[in-house]
DNA sequence: CGGCATCCGATCAGATACTG
DNA sequence: CAGTATCTGATCGGATGCCG
């Protein structure tokens, strides 16, 4: 089949994903990270230190967790704030960018997880 | 902050991406794996050869390329058609079900490379 | 409490060679 | 053309220990 012509939207762009060494690879790869994930959603409902994302996400390591916020932080989708108090006390929150993107990742998590018994059930045929 | 209580919405949920065990995490996986969203995007464009394809995606290895077909394969996203003739023919399309995942994906897809400079420039502030 | 540094195994992913 | 098989290096990611 034919390659459609680009669209106006598409000219428009100021990142390509089939671009191999575009930068916006990086970006999805944060975003769409094993963690990334989680903790785009789990900021949605609102500030969180670092102790309760990590209690609210199953299975994820210290190490890990404070990696992806590097991540999400250096990329404008996370803002970090701490107080200079002992214990530390840290909170982490949604950028007005990272709100954005947030729900861009949340509609595709919700549809996951609406959708899993028609996916199981697509695994089991196959199996069969 | 007070954790709020489930909605109606996530009540009736199948899977739940922030439970450790829950298979919903394997879909999430393969459909925001590094090649598995350009595959998805690339397939709103209609059927494509895996030739094709590989062209297509800048810097895929054809193992990374197959083994990924077969995870949204296996998923029930991607339709494998294959012609018995010499040289093989073999043709991907979108299932229905993979119609509507790319939908979610790709407005994800979309809003990273519309605002790639916003994110370019965070990282910037940050290093300076 | 919220990290960072180090070590180490597991998994990912590319290059190459081979096949129907 | 569309894969599979194998090998190998790279990266991921967890466990541990230390620190402000």
């Amino acid at each position: 089949m034919e390659t459609r012509a680009p669209s106006l939207t598409e000219q428009m762009r100021n990142g390509n994903l089939f671009a191999e060494q575009c930068p916006s690879r990086d970006v999805l790869k944060h975003v769409t990270s094993r963690w990334g994930v989680l903790i785009l959603v789990a900021l949605q409902g609102g500030t969180h230190r670092f102790s309760d994302l990590r209690r609210k996400m199953g299975g994820v390591s210290e190490k890990m967790l404070a990696q992806t916020l590097q991540w999400l932080e250096a990329d404008g989708f996370v803002n970090r704030k701490s107080y200079p108090v002992v214990p530390p006390h840290v909170e982490y929150s949604l950028t007005p960018l990272g709100e954005e993107v947030s729900e861009k990742v949340a509609a595709l998590a919700d549809w996951i997880e609406g959708n899993l018994p028609k996916v199981m059930a697509s695994r089991n045929e196959r199996d069969a």
